[in-house]
DNA sequence: TTAAGTGCAAAATCTTTGCAAATGT
DNA sequence: ACATTTGCAAAGATTTTGCACTTAA
């Protein structure tokens, strides 16, 4: 049971993956995880610049693939990454949540705890999953209008 | 009442925007309102390769701030453009209705028929708008694999 | 030791910007 | 005629690819 969440051992969910233990991983899952919003990959170019642009790249599609993070996309459309909860791997990816996209700074949330309606399709449409996005103000953002 | 619906005036629907009248954006509106499903820029340039890149990237730019076209991104993360309905304007869209992304071809659906559940957020979001995403096979993919 | 991962250089894309020529009103 | 819009060239940004060097197991 995949539960990678608070104190989380990185190492072993790395080599639980079949994925060598290294630095750039390492912190890559340490920021995503601490994090409440997702985290795009210029999020993560800017906070490790010591950290090869490429290698970014590839340890998201590497974390992606094995199901270790989710890609969502933030109101600019860039690719935002949160970490997978539970029932994610190799291949596939359930994250059945509402993702919450902050209109002010554009950040991602993934909100778990929140269950989602059923939805029904039309006719001739096979639905495999649903997802379903908010937009408007994040808390931080919306204190921040109420108090100015 | 923008009702831009089949046998648009896409003249009228021009100029009730402040645009020119100009081939290039006849082209791009007939060839959206004429698909089911959203229409993405390589869509476009694959279509239109007598129109240059640029051209598109800013007529798909302008109807967008015009709210005569909206934003979706497809499984791949690939915006995708569909005719708003009704009560679109300059810079305010609404979307809130269910986006199909058909996993076979990749097609983005939008089916505007339905209507959506309320959907409550935790306490500090204040949400402005909702979109579903739902994932899964379209008619003719569904079908296609079913027959053979 | 050796397969996997990283860094660097370079290619391939994708998107934006500036400006002169063309076009709609 | 005049303000937009287009096309082209070029700059910027983003993403991918190839390969030699490094590192975890």
């Amino acid at each position: 049971m995949g539960q990678h969440k608070n104190k989380i051992d990185f190492e072993q969910l790395l080599q639980s993956h079949q994925l060598k233990r290294t630095n750039p991983r390492l912190r890559v899952l340490s920021m995503m995880s601490s994090r409440s919003s997702a985290t795009s990959q210029p999020d993560l170019e800017a906070a490790m610049s010591d950290i090869d642009r490429v290698t970014l790249y590839r340890i998201l599609a590497a974390f992606e693939e094995k199901g270790i993070i989710h890609k969502v996309f933030d109101l600019n459309g860039t690719a935002n990454y949160a970490m997978c909860t539970a029932d994610c791997n190799e291949g596939h990816h359930h994250d059945e949540h509402l993702h919450f996209s902050c209109t002010n700074c554009k950040n991602v949330y993934c909100l778990e705890e929140l269950h989602l309606p059923a939805i029904t399709v039309p006719e001739g449409f096979k639905t495999e999953g649903v997802t379903v996005y908010a937009t408007g103000l994040c808390p931080k953002c919306s204190k921040r209008s109420a108090a100015k």
